[in-house]
DNA sequence: GACTGTAGCTACAGCTGTGTAGCTTCACAA
DNA sequence: TTGTGAAGCTACACAGCTGTAGCTACAGTC
């Protein structure tokens, strides 16, 4: 029994089944990944966020690399679920441009309905310290402006493409450019300079034969 | 003068100007990057690498994030260097579609020639934990399957579609898709999904009309 | 109302990284 | 040869996170 006057350094906390507790364990990391980043997962945190001690999360993780993979799953089979729903069911004899676009359209409304769920699975990304990534973010707008400007001369003179959503075309173009710079950093054999600057040259060619220069 | 017997716990290591310090400890941090990633970068770890003691960086830094910042200011800056430099001179009236190509080759070049310094560049992405990168490799690597496949059907029997390199296409729709994702997940009200959407059919249509279904 | 199993807690030892104060070594110059 | 200033080093206090051993409190059962 307590000894009077020794009083508890916290309050016992409300007791659990072990797999209630798990999922509770997950939904205080997605938390964390929410506000502090994935950076800020580890089991003190983990703890400490969802009112427990350290050995409580231990008793149903090994380390916050457990925790960091079982909500990842979790959260991807939920994010695929949530797609499937909204998605029409007779999509597979409709016209594909449509299939795409609804396609798109439940992907983007699956991330509005639920964003912290889509953000642990798109935003591991800003796992770099804040000033490094204020930095990069600075950087990078400045190239993407720059981007957009050789876009939007691009686009003038090609009847048709006033109405084109130039600021964000620029922004993805450029984004599957980097993309593409991953690709031959990470397997250079697989996707060589030549392989990449082809589909360069076969994008920008698309969008030059469906809006011909007529100046 | 040390006591003859009490060996110095380390090599006292030769001396340099705090600019050509500066600049060597620079380095190893970019060597860092390359082999344990961002995550890997602290005062301790680069002093180590560097072969020197910490309050040796501390002379020329104040922190691990003073570290990462100026050397991506570094590397960025010779990045678009590099890049200049290999851009032929007279891109001014040269034909749009040749202009994106030399630039997108220019590029991949640089990309290729100094592969360290841009991966410091392009992948901070790398700084989650190596069980759960592993997670995620798998789960996209399905993810982009499933893609290619819905693009292969969405490309059959349009002709002139044959030599398309559907899976590196299907690779980057998946990005910008999402890339889309990230964007409205940042700043909902710039990026509404409606816009997404928008622009994710204009992107469909474009490819449909250039290859139109002769079925 | 005592019994018991399990969920939760305290406490400790250990490791890694952070900054800093104060001493040592070196290189160059008078 | 000796002086001196700057570059390096040692050593310490501290902070945060990791795992784990062993004790305590609660809830359901007889």
């Amino acid at each position: 029994m307590t000894p009077p006057g020794t009083a508890r350094k916290r309050p016992y906390a409300p007791r659990m089944a072990p797999a209630e507790r798990r999922e509770q364990l997950l939904d205080t990391a997605l938390r964390i990944i929410n506000t502090e980043g994935v950076v800020g997962v580890s089991v003190d945190a983990v703890a400490r966020a969802a009112g427990v001690t350290r050995p409580v999360v231990y008793g149903q993780f090994t380390d916050s690399n457990h925790i960091l993979r079982d909500l990842l799953r979790r959260e991807g089979e939920r994010a695929l679920a949530q797609i499937a729903d909204t998605l029409p069911a007779d999509l597979a004899d409709a016209d594909p441009v449509a299939v795409f676009t609804h396609v798109a359209e439940s992907f983007f409304a699956a991330v509005t309905t639920h964003p912290e769920r889509w953000r642990a699975i798109l935003l591991p990304v800003d796992a770099a310290p804040p000033p490094v990534r204020a930095y990069r973010q600075q950087a990078e707008a400045a190239i993407r402006t720059q981007f957009a400007d050789i876009t939007r001369h691009f686009l003038t003179g090609r009847p048709g493409t006033e109405a084109v959503d130039v600021d964000l075309l620029a922004h993805l173009l450029l984004t599957a450019m980097e993309e593409g710079g991953r690709l031959t950093l990470r397997d250079p054999d697989g996707y060589p300079p030549r392989r990449l600057t082809a589909m360069a040259r076969f994008m920008v060619e698309t969008f030059s034969e469906r809006y011909p220069d007529d100046r």
